[in-house]
DNA sequence: CGTTTTTGACCCGCGC
DNA sequence: GCGCGGGTCAAAAACG
């Protein structure tokens, strides 16, 4: 797969099957216009005329890298769908036995994937339990770590993580054992005011203070569904107040970063690609 | 006094 | 094996 001159790249994908969460051209069009006819010198008009286009030239082949990561992305989860379905059907017995057969078949690189797969097939089931992710925009740079959805949880570890310098807070479902929920929070690196928290597991038992839930006003949230059968395609927006044009890159750039997790987090299986998809969406963000 | 938070120790999987 | 990063435990402290 080479698409260094991407320009060039024109993929068979549907190119209007994704939300745009790029700028649009027409913005950078009408922005030099307003530039041309009041600021820029007349001298300079076809200097900013040229940087423009090669911008909007940039702009649009960054879009449409996007895109094509978003249809692998896409795809990636429907084979891990259908993979998934298919070893819950055929319950993998032969693993033991296996072992012995993929060494012989080593060379041959197997992408048969049966026998691949079957080695480690307690993954497949841990990845059941229903894993979601919430961005919550939270009152201005409140330190404590605390989301309000209604559930009551025991903090059980807080961590320092490498890529983050807000902590990670862990809690459980004060009604554990008995509920075995879990959730994860951590303020996001891209925009102060949002904190992400990653629950997994479903609750076994009704909200334990159902009149406390002050679905604090003006928290947006993202719902992501993070299990394998459901997950990207599924993405829901919840903005519950229009996001403002100041705060919007910033969302955008917390949202952008996600779809980067996501993305690198599914394809570590191929590390060459894994990079050239992460320096690409990271070029993304920065543009923006 | 029961519950929750804090926080270092511990564990475990992974890459080297 | 070792170190690293992420996740959990549990004793002590803090809370109400
Ligand atoms: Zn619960």
């Amino acid at each position: 797969m080479e698409y260094r001159s991407s320009s060039l790249v024109h993929t068979s994908l549907d190119l209007n099957s994704f939300p745009n969460y790029l700028p649009a051209n027409h913005e950078l069009q009408t922005m030099f216009n307003s530039y041309e006819s009041n600021i820029i010198p007349p001298a300079k008009h076809e200097e900013v005329g040229d940087l423009t286009r090669e911008l909007q030239r940039v702009n649009l082949e960054n879009e449409n890298l996007m895109k094509m990561v978003k249809e692998m992305y896409k795809d990636y989860n429907l084979l891990q769908m259908r993979l998934s379905d298919y070893m819950t059907k055929n319950p993998p017995q032969l693993a033991d036995k296996q072992k012995s057969d993929t060494l012989i078949n080593e060379n041959s690189n197997s992408n048969s994937s049966y026998e691949n797969t079957c080695q480690n097939p307690i993954k497949y089931q841990q990845t059941r339990p229903k894993i979601s992710k919430v961005f919550v925009r939270v009152e201005a740079s409140d330190t404590s770590l605390v989301v309000n959805d209604g559930y009551k949880w025991r903090k059980y570890g807080q961590k320092v993580t490498r890529d983050n310098p807000y902590p990670r807070a862990y809690f459980k479902c004060s009604y554990a054992p008995t509920c075995p929920v879990k959730k994860k929070v951590q303020r996001s690196t891209y925009d102060k005011t949002i904190v992400v928290a990653t629950y997994e597991g479903e609750h076994n038992h009704q909200y334990p203070s159902r009149h406390e839930i002050v679905m604090s006003p003006c928290l947006n949230h993202i719902v992501t569904n993070d299990s394998p059968r459901l997950a990207i395609p599924t993405i829901t927006l919840d903005l519950t107040t229009p996001i403002k044009s100041g705060s919007h890159t910033e969302t955008q750039m917390a949202l952008q970063q996600f779809l980067v997790d996501q993305m690198t987090s599914s394809l570590t299986k191929d590390p060459s690609l894994k990079a050239a998809v992460a320096s690409a969406i990271s070029g993304q963000i920065a543009k923006s």
